[in-house]
DNA sequence: CGCTTGTTTGAGCCCGCTCAACGCTAGTGG
DNA sequence: CCACTAGCGTTGAGCGGGCTCAAACAAGCG
């Protein structure tokens, strides 16, 4: 462990207005004293490190929070001890949501690297919300993203193929980068293949070999967690296909 | 077709307040003028018959909706024109969140059953959560209970083992339809085989099979779209654990 | 009574899982 | 500088659950 990471003090002392994502994050669409009565809530924290948690399962519902950077993800444990990995979330995407529905955390958040974060306490967010119709919209927005997310992960779990899950991960990882500006079809995976196997609902073996035959196919580039998108189109048809790669017509189901 | 379903006048007039679903609803925990403000915004609509859609994949947010009875499907509809279930809505459970996040929605409702709906504009159901802090809260609850379906949804696609996803599935129906105050033993299925095996990931004639391996164990009772659980303890289990049902100590990953 | 649609049952094959071993990086301490 | 270790990641062999294909039923409905 080195030293304490680099704190960007003034960064933090900077507002939401300052922030690169405040136009994908709650910020967006508002300006102004509205978006000082934002500001005067959010708490920036300092980096929480890898392996580090936000909230655990069973914890009251305190505050919402977004990562500025790094990654985290949202676990579930049954009963049994088995996990469950829920979501992956990058930089601006709102982090505890699964408390909404009774006030208390189902799963907990693990930071998948060093990452700063702001918090937003939660009955805070809900007063501000209501006094600021463009906040209450932009709360809504980021609400229904993450649900759209959630869907898409139920697309890739649905895609009974190996390859199609894969595909459709890195392909929708993909999208995510591009829209916080980072590139699309170039980045370092945040998570273990563990991690991916568990989200894809497949064996570690498989996420692996999978890696491997998409890379002898000429898609991708693997070495280690870093990933290189070669052939963005075959990436996408095998993504948005169900099955069924290069025989001519064969339909499973549907 | 038969003629006009019958239609309860008095029922369609009563507000809010007389519904026997109003405190699992948005009305929960809000009364007196407050309900009122919610009421006038309600418009309780005449039958949707079976088949019958609430909005398509594309359309505009205009409101979301809640069934009285009957129940409802999300389905998204991908590109190569295959389709995916997305969630089952029983009464109570608000129909149409796909749309949050893109003011557009991504899916379509369609009825599994004859079905009485109430529709609730949005951005006036937005104005009044923003006056009513009760509502605020409240609709905040039900899109988490809605996030919360959502993830047991991934939990059973997860599962790799049929008997596992398909006995979360009745087990899970079990438990929304003893929320809402009905038999959690015994319900009609209100969805196709094809329904079920599509939200399951599964092949229709597994599905079929699975059930009839369930009955013949003596844990549930299947006719048609009849299923009485017998042995709720086993079907539990099956749900609760990851595979390996009788062999004692096999841990598959995790 | 056909016709359609939904459900069940049967036979055989294949993908992904399990088990198991090995390779690769880092980090650690002598 | 190099063993030593521990955690990831990759690779190989073999098996089994669920998919596909196919056909028989069952249940509405004209």
């Amino acid at each position: 462990m080195t030293a304490t990471p680099p704190l960007d003090i003034t960064q933090l002392r900077r507002g939401c207005g300052h922030c690169s994502l405040h136009q994908l994050c709650l910020p967006g669409g508002i300006d102004g004293h509205e978006l000082e009565q934002l500001d005067s809530i959010v708490r920036r924290k300092r980096p929480v490190e890898r392996g580090g948690r936000l909230f655990r399962a069973g914890d009251p519902l305190e505050a919402v929070y977004v990562a500025r950077d790094g990654a985290f993800k949202s676990v579930s444990t049954t009963e049994e001890g088995e996990e469950q990995i829920l979501g992956f979330h990058l930089p601006g995407e709102l982090i505890g949501l699964d408390a909404l529905g009774a006030e208390r955390h189902r799963c907990e958040a693990v930071a998948l690297t060093t990452a700063n974060v702001c918090e937003v306490p939660f009955d805070q967010l809900s007063d501000v919300a209501a006094r600021v119709p463009g906040l209450q919209q932009q709360l809504m927005r980021v609400i229904g993203q993450s649900v759209g997310r959630d869907h898409d992960h139920l697309g890739m779990l649905v895609r009974r193929d190996a390859d199609g899950r894969v595909a459709l991960f890195l392909h929708s990882l993909g999208e995510r980068y591009a829209h916080i500006g980072q590139p699309r079809d170039v980045f370092k995976l945040p998570m273990s293949r563990e991690d991916i196997a568990n989200y894809l609902g497949l064996a570690i073996e498989t996420v692996s070999r999978t890696f491997g035959r998409l890379q002898e196919q000429g898609i991708i580039e693997v070495t280690g967690r870093r990933v290189a998108v070669v052939d963005r189109a075959r990436l996408d048809r095998l993504a948005h296909q169900r099955e069924a790669p290069e025989p001519a017509a064969r339909s499973r189901r549907a």
